[in-house]
DNA sequence: TTGACATGTTGTCGTTTTATAACATGATTG
DNA sequence: CAATCATGTTATAAAACGACAACATGTCAA
């Protein structure tokens, strides 16, 4: 899989709101499948074990099988990774453009603190 | 339109490869439709634009018309706002993990991941 | 004004995703 | 060992998505 397909595959996985929700059930710690539909009592037993499987493709969630249960743990470094290469560089570039950078090419551009806050 | 909802809409337009290669395109300046589609040969030019209307509307392209073109710009800020509710902390989780530090809260209650090495 | 150019709109079609149902496996316990 | 519980598998239908064709609009320049 290239690296263009990982992050298909990640930011998709990132992109319902289930699936980040499963996400944060797990952050502080492993639950099972049980637990999570528990959890989501307004899903199918079906559709979080799909949105499981989704999150497990993108190598978020790392499954552990202990008897007739199975564990569900959060991989985060899949998102660490990201951040990296793709949403850290680009908030850098929002940063800047509020901070009214927008002209690097300039060598001598001073630092131009522009009106205080425009916008979050 | 709810946090959750920009949330999605904003992971899904980040979560095609094509899209994600517009956004670099205007990452050091605006570009007009039809350069982004000399550009991006292998696509027609609909189906261009749809992914623009799609980043469009998740607020990451701005666009300003000119006559009879069409500039499309960079928005970052949404990435900046994505990186510090979510992807944030979910990077200093995975950082906490690599350092060994999974067990703040619970002295001995995590299930004891046995197995040598589980990463992917 | 007219013709070419840049962009916009609508509709189609196959694929993928989401949610569910029905059925199957496999472990635990009484 | 059999009943039950937690999970897995396969199939299906509706909805969303991705790519494209055909046609429409608006603008600039000769």
């Amino acid at each position: 899989m290239s690296t263009e397909d990982a992050y298909d595959v990640l930011f998709k996985a990132l992109g319902h709101r289930v699936r980040r929700r499963i996400l944060d059930l797990i952050k502080d710690g492993p639950q099972t499948t049980g637990a999570l539909c528990a959890a989501l009592t307004a899903l199918d037993r079906c559709t979080v074990m799909q949105h499981l499987a989704v999150l497990e493709k993108a190598g978020l969630v790392v499954v552990e099988r202990r008897g007739r249960e199975r564990w569900n743990h959060l991989d985060a470094l899949p998102i660490h990774d990201v951040q990296k290469r793709w949403i850290g560089p680009y908030a850098a570039h929002a940063i800047a453009m509020l901070e009214g950078m927008e002209r690097l090419g300039e060598p001598d551009a001073s630092p131009a603190r522009a009106d205080a806050d425009s916008k979050v």
